[in-house]
DNA sequence: TAGTGGTCTAGACCACTCT
DNA sequence: GAGTGGTCTAGACCACTAC
């Protein structure tokens, strides 16, 4: 005899996502409701919803109430990008880290960085360039814009020793964001500091930060030629 | 007097974020345990199970059994991509999409694809290349290779009016992926499709694709120059 | 071994939306 | 109006893990 173990919502989502992948289901198609499927794998109906709810939040289903339950026809994919540390990407290649301070300066927003982080004219920024290396080989350069009136702590902060993005990280730990990744060609001052041929293509990311509606930081990285950012899904 | 209205998870969970980012429990502190929760909130503890379930997916907090529930230190941070077909991409910026198949031919997997998808050595492929146009500027040009063993209707499908892409998605709904962004420099082929000088800086994404443990297509996508890929967090 | 989160149940009511 | 998913409850037992 089987030990009757008692049907989990894991159980209901796998069978059901088996039952979509093998067409038993195709794409189009309506799903018992809940309540027949509850009945059906003798589990209560919170438990094929918590099953459902995870599908449909993968993209799997779309849920409708009184429509009901249907396979989506385009799955929308999502990939996961995890936005980490300099360090944690250079310590994930199992190479050493290191950074260094370029320059830091106190000044007026240049009016493209007031209209990308949405700043008055004429705010005050603190503005910074950074290098990060990975066993002694740029890792990547960063050119980094923090709004003083957000975090006034960050006038005095060290950062010849911290990268702000840790620093920033410690101060304003949970923020919003807007990415954007794209190619460049390198000038003569990224080639420099990259140790690369001017005109390289480069890979670029830009993130602006946001904590509580206001603008907190902005920050254009740019990577070593041949950088690749990966992600599964 | 107020209705005194049913206490929902995301008031929970919206009034604990509220207490973090107010730093009422700073970074790494110790929340009160769900039953105490619950019994704050006076709802039941399913309700702040949910709540504080979404928030530890987000990466916000930290949950272990006996040791409870504690503010993340290092909040991991996770944009979402969308990976969208070309269609999809273009008309999201109200421009016209247009279609082209340039080659499409059956051959043995090269090498490097064959480690690339995990594949056999020459196992037939089909290789396709194609061009999509957004009001008739070039966005982006596709290498396409798919494993004809693993998607035998792709060997008589009709390409020249339907992207292999937008097909696959038909075809092979459910499916894992693998994707890189990187820059490249434009070779003379990608320089003329795209109509840029050689050596510009382009974007790329490759994308590699299971379903059901089984290898079924790579794709090198080569965007326009300037072409910037978004994301929020 | 005891404390904490993880999950399931059975039932209830609500909210949306199709007809 | 009626059908379906969305959510809450109160209670129970389980699973992991710090002690």
């Amino acid at each position: 005899m089987q030990a009757a173990k008692k049907i989990s919502f894991q159980d209901v989502r796998d069978e059901v996502m088996r039952r979509i992948e093998d067409r038993v289901w195709p794409q189009g198609a309506l799903l018992p409701t809940e309540a027949d499927l509850a009945e059906e794998f003798g589990c209560a109906r919170a438990t094929v919803n918590r099953a459902l709810r995870e599908l449909a939040e993968r993209g799997i289903i779309d849920r409708k109430r009184k429509s009901g339950t249907r396979v989506a026809l385009q799955p929308v994919k999502q990939a996961k990008l995890e936005i980490a540390t300099a360090r944690r990407l250079v310590e994930e290649r199992n190479a050493t880290y290191r950074y260094a301070l370029v320059s830091r300066n106190l000044q007026a927003a240049p009016g493209w960085l007031c209209s990308q982080m949405d700043l008055p004219q004429g705010t005050e920024i603190l503005h910074m360039e950074a290098m990060h290396y990975a066993d002694g080989q740029p890792f990547h350069f960063e050119d980094r814009w923090i709004n003083i009136a957000a975090v006034p702590e960050s006038k005095s902060a060290d950062f010849e020793t911290t990268p702000p993005g840790e620093w920033l990280l410690a101060a304003v730990p949970f923020s919003n964001a807007e990415v954007g990744f794209l190619a460049t060609s390198a000038d003569a001052a990224l080639a420099d500091y990259l140790n690369c041929a001017p005109g390289a293509a480069l890979f670029q990311m830009e993130r602006s930060t946001w904590f509580q509606e206001q603008p907190v930081t902005f920050a254009r990285m740019t990577f070593h030629p041949g950088y690749r950012m990966r992600s599964r899904y």
